[in-house]
DNA sequence: GCAGGTAGCACAAACGTTTGCAATGGCTTT
DNA sequence: AAAGCCATTGCAAACGTTTGTGCTACCTGC
């Protein structure tokens, strides 16, 4: 039914070979009006070209896979336009799988649709990959690289903020404005939290504070954790500030302070990590953590395409972007 | 270097054709001790499939393709969780594509990827295609449908919610609040966008109330769409409650009647149109007329795996959900 | 003891494309 | 005028898989 290229060869009196070049627009390997008539007759016969045969034959996809947790980490959306606009001029395509974070099984389904179509290099973004999904990941030969968060396997490649130093800044920020008990809210146990945390104390503890252990409440970055973690600090929270492991736990801090009767930021500073636009909607705006989304799926593709040379892990920038929900703790406060 | 059917063949003594088959699970094709033999070569030697050489020769694919535009509507997760819960049962891999809502170049580009690639069928997921771009997409023979938004074109297939009943129902449930100056804003001069509109009228009018021009401020369903709308609208507006036509828009409203003073809902009442999470993390939270975004996924692909005998158009269901940012208007309440 | 059936397997064609190699013919060079 | 070159094209193999057809050996039932 649908016409192939030696259609094309028979309405346009040439060989396949002759027009498999054209189409292919490989110069100086045929005439010009050869090239005219075969042109007008695939328009004519509305060929379209089959990849499975292309794939096949040349050995070679042109996608790129990318492999996203289904949990909506809200700024995936910045990482995957770094990804397409790196991508598109080097010609290739780029093919957006979900798997669950926590289905392994799904996990698996979607790794497996990517290998088998061999293409020509994978980017995980933000997913925590069971121990035997890494393992089939590694058993191929196709490149890839996590997004965002890092396997806790050491020499996984992985393009990341640098979560200590995330912990680390984020916090030196809040004790320069004046907090001494911070709280840390909503990171994981995993490699990330741990970084942030680990950064987080040293902030701390350069600037004389001993980190109390309840000022640290873990989770998983979501909404609900961020709930939690303030209905645990509670309506008398020993903190003055919370720093929160995700712009979505951030809120989740914010609303369940206002429910507790807080004012935020008058009675507590809420500070998020992430920077989505998420903080310039909400009331009031939360000054945060930036990370640099669109960078780190530049830099993925970058990385899959140079040679795999390059260090396994590498970081982009962060920075400090003030709003409004951070000010000096009351007892820093002219108004008092 | 990838090992083949063939080399499988060797190393465990038949014949391609048969590991074929016992890869495949042809049950009836083969003895019992033969499938464990290949098999157990298969696991050796690391053997993946080559999907591209299946589907030469099958001249069929196990991928539906999703394309979504861009700018990234919050709902897309919630379509797109439908539409896999859906596929997976069904044996098919769901591929997303970006295509940018505007960039009618990368639309192309996204669309060719997957015809080319002979996918099963392509969902678009709020998607305005350019007119040259649904013609290059009837061309095939791919079957395809539209979600969430429909073409002005008559017969492409959709599934939507009844944008008219959109407007329609949320307006009425405000008038039913007790509001009459009721705005309509950020939806668009597209078919969805006049669909509300026309909605939006019908029950005004059923009222006894006459619509007023200045009450309907169109725009992109955008966050800066609905500060807009509400800047115009201004600081002593004529309308005592606005329905808007995202969740966004709706946040950008609010936004913006809080930068005039205004508070919500004591002074003004807002009212999203979609319902997604981000309604019930805003302070205070979004009635909305909530859409069934999952459901659309799953009639999606429903309909791309039965045949094209259904009627083009359908539609999923909608409802109101109460929540704080509707009250009565002033006039009404006893506190006057 | 033979016709007919069946289980298990191999052969080979086919899918649509790319590409190394060879062939052709015209032109330039000496 | 022979030799060489270049532009243009065709031939045919190859990519890895699926599947219709045919073959062999064994079994069943009479």
């Amino acid at each position: 039914m649908a016409a192939t290229i030696k259609d094309i060869a028979k309405a346009a009196g040439v060989s396949p070979a002759t027009v498999s070049r054209v189409l292919a627009n490989k110069e100086g390997f045929f005439g010009a009006q050869t090239a005219v008539r075969v042109r007008e007759a695939a328009r004519q016969l509305g060929y379209r070209k089959n990849t499975a045969a292309t794939e096949l034959v040349t050995q070679r996809s042109h996608d790129l896979a990318v492999i996203v947790n289904a949990t909506q980490t809200n700024f995936a959306n910045q990482i995957i336009e770094g990804i397409q606009a790196t991508a598109f001029p080097a010609d290739l395509n780029v093919i957006i799988l979900y798997a669950g974070d926590a289905d392994e099984e799904r996990q698996r389904r979607a790794l497996t649709t990517v290998i088998e179509r061999a293409v020509r290099g994978i980017l995980l973004l933000s997913v925590n990959l069971a121990p035997a999904n890494l393992a089939l990941l590694r058993s191929t030969e196709i490149p890839y690289t996590f997004l965002s968060i890092s396997m806790q396997a050491p020499q996984t490649p992985a393009i990341t903020s640098d979560d200590w130093q995330v912990g680390y800044q984020a916090t030196q920020y809040l004790l320069q404005r004046g907090h001494q008990r911070i709280g840390l809210a909503a990171v994981d146990h995993q490699i990330t939290g741990q970084l942030r945390l680990a950064g987080y104390r040293q902030a701390l503890m350069e600037a004389g504070v001993r980190p109390v252990a309840a000022w640290f409440q873990a989770g998983d970055y979501s909404y609900a954790a961020g709930q939690q973690a303030m209905q645990a600090y509670g309506a008398q929270p020993a903190v003055t500030a919370v720093l929160a492991g995700s712009d979505m736990a951030a809120i989740g801090v914010m609303n369940q302070a206002r429910t507790l009767g807080l004012l935020v930021p008058a009675d507590l500073s809420v500070m998020a990590i992430d920077g989505t636009e998420l903080c310039d909607i909400v009331q009031p705006t939360l000054t945060s953590l930036t990370q640099s989304f669109y960078d780190m799926g530049v830099a993925g593709v970058r990385r899959l395409l140079a040679d795999q040379s390059t260090p396994p892990r590498e970081t982009t920038a962060i920075h400090v972007v003030e709003r409004e929900s951070v000010i000096a703790p009351r007892a820093h406060r002219s108004d008092i």
